[in-house]
DNA sequence: GGCATTTGACCAAT
DNA sequence: ATTGGTCAAATGCC
């Protein structure tokens, strides 16, 4: 056992010692000029490769006894605000025993920022196609906004114990933090839940909402993933795109109108970045089957929405960016955080010009699936990443 | 009336 | 003692 241990951590080690290596070498690419996109986009490939592989082997490292979901979206929110970060346990008593009522589950559990976009007024994140039942909220220390507390609507009839949290972020009140423990095992699940064996991606679509919404109802498309790289292919144009969403169960597959919308707002010198991939969609999905009200001829729109954190290169490459005076060497390729969640790689190629399209593909623990088109536009100093293509 | 949400109280963990 | 998570009675909504 020791042994074993021992193991997983020589092996964690190797990866993470690997990936630094790696992204050593992408370094000294990034600083010649002549480094082939191909070498570079290996790189980051084998870098963010590394990680997740040292991701995993720490959560399944960690997490013994709780159930294990994807094959490792868990995001663990911050380690220093109070209590969620810990090493839990969990105290299980059977719920149907109503003498021994059960107070704190289990804290493990994975989490993931959803944006709401265009921020009308709403109140509280969209629906991510579980039926859920809101059964307390509480005032959180240090948070702005009071945590929501929800839990399977088959609870009872289905014993299906998975929750969620839903916090309003301090920062960005059109952010929550959600907080997912627990996995469906009720009849729902099925449809969206992949099983634990093919976690890859997930596509969310939020119902549209009640209020009289500005526009067309949002629906939130939301890859949950580890590691999800947005790869560009060298295609030159593709008139306007047909895109396919697909994922990895069901063969599921959402065409895809997009339309160009980006917000690039919070675009600032500290180097956080909000580019929103929006699309209509036009003809009905096989994933409508799971809600109630999305019908063939209403258009919705999925919104993928990421916040870019940090030094990625991508915000790097943005620094220097003036559309105006022409960038010489401006790099080929970015590396994008999204959300802590997954990963992004833009291949803005000559993103200097606008109207750029190329096809992208999603790739994701080896498995790939196409996008579309993405086009470059340029605001000012601000570089949007957009969609289009129409739907069938 | 039945169901979902709200909210203060309670409990467990720290 | 404090805090987060849950319970359950009260309340609200359809």
């Amino acid at each position: 056992m020791e042994n074993m241990e021992d193991r997983e951590q020589k092996n964690i080690l190797h990866e993470l010692t690997q990936g630094r290596e790696l992204a050593r070498q992408l370094l000294t690419h990034l600083n010649v000029p002549s480094s082939s996109h191909e070498a570079r986009e290996f790189l980051v490939t084998k870098i963010l490769t590394s990680h997740e592989k040292a991701i995993s082997m720490l959560q399944r490292g960690s997490s013994v006894g709780e159930p294990q979901h994807t094959g490792g979206t868990v995001l663990r929110m911050s380690e220093s605000p109070p209590s969620l970060a810990g090493g839990p346990r969990i105290k299980d008593s059977d719920p149907e025993h109503g003498d021994a009522p059960r107070k704190r589950k289990a804290v493990a559990g994975w989490t993931q920022q959803v944006r709401v976009s265009a921020g009308v007024g709403l109140e509280e994140p969209l629906d991510d196609g579980y039926s859920w039942r809101k059964y307390g909220q509480k005032g959180i220390l240090g948070a702005k906004y009071p945590r929501s507390y929800y839990r399977c609507i088959h609870r009872h009839d289905q014993s299906c114990l998975a929750t969620k949290q839903v916090q309003r972020s301090n920062e960005d009140p059109t952010v929550f933090e959600i907080t997912y423990r627990g996995t469906h095992t009720c009849a729902q699940a099925p449809h969206i839940n992949p099983p634990p064996t093919s976690p890859e991606i997930l596509l969310h679509f939020q119902a549209p909402h009640i209020n009289p919404p500005p526009i067309s109802p949002e629906i939130l498309l939301h890859f949950q993933t580890t590691t999800l790289e947005v790869k560009t292919e060298n295609l030159d144009t593709q008139g306007q795109g047909d895109v396919a969403v697909t994922s990895p169960h069901q063969d599921a597959f959402v065409p895809c109108h997009l339309f160009q919308k980006e917000e690039f707002d919070d675009m600032n010198e500290d180097k956080k970045y909000t580019p929103v991939v929006s699309s209509l969609i036009t003809t009905k999905s096989s994933y409508a089957d799971n809600l109630d009200d999305i019908k063939e001829d209403k258009k919705y729109t999925p919104v993928f929405s990421s916040r870019i954190t940090t030094k990625s290169s991508y915000a790097d490459n943005l620094d220097p960016l003036d559309l105006n005076a022409d960038p010489p060497d401006i790099a080929k390729e970015a590396l994008v955080q999204c959300d802590g969640i997954y990963h992004k790689e833009f291949l803005p190629e000559p993103f200097a010009e606008e109207g750029i399209e190329k096809q992208i593909t999603l790739e994701s623990q080896g498995m790939v699936f196409d996008v579309g088109t993405v086009e470059m536009k340029s605001s000012g100093e601000k570089i949007g990443v957009e969609f289009e293509a129409s739907g069938q």
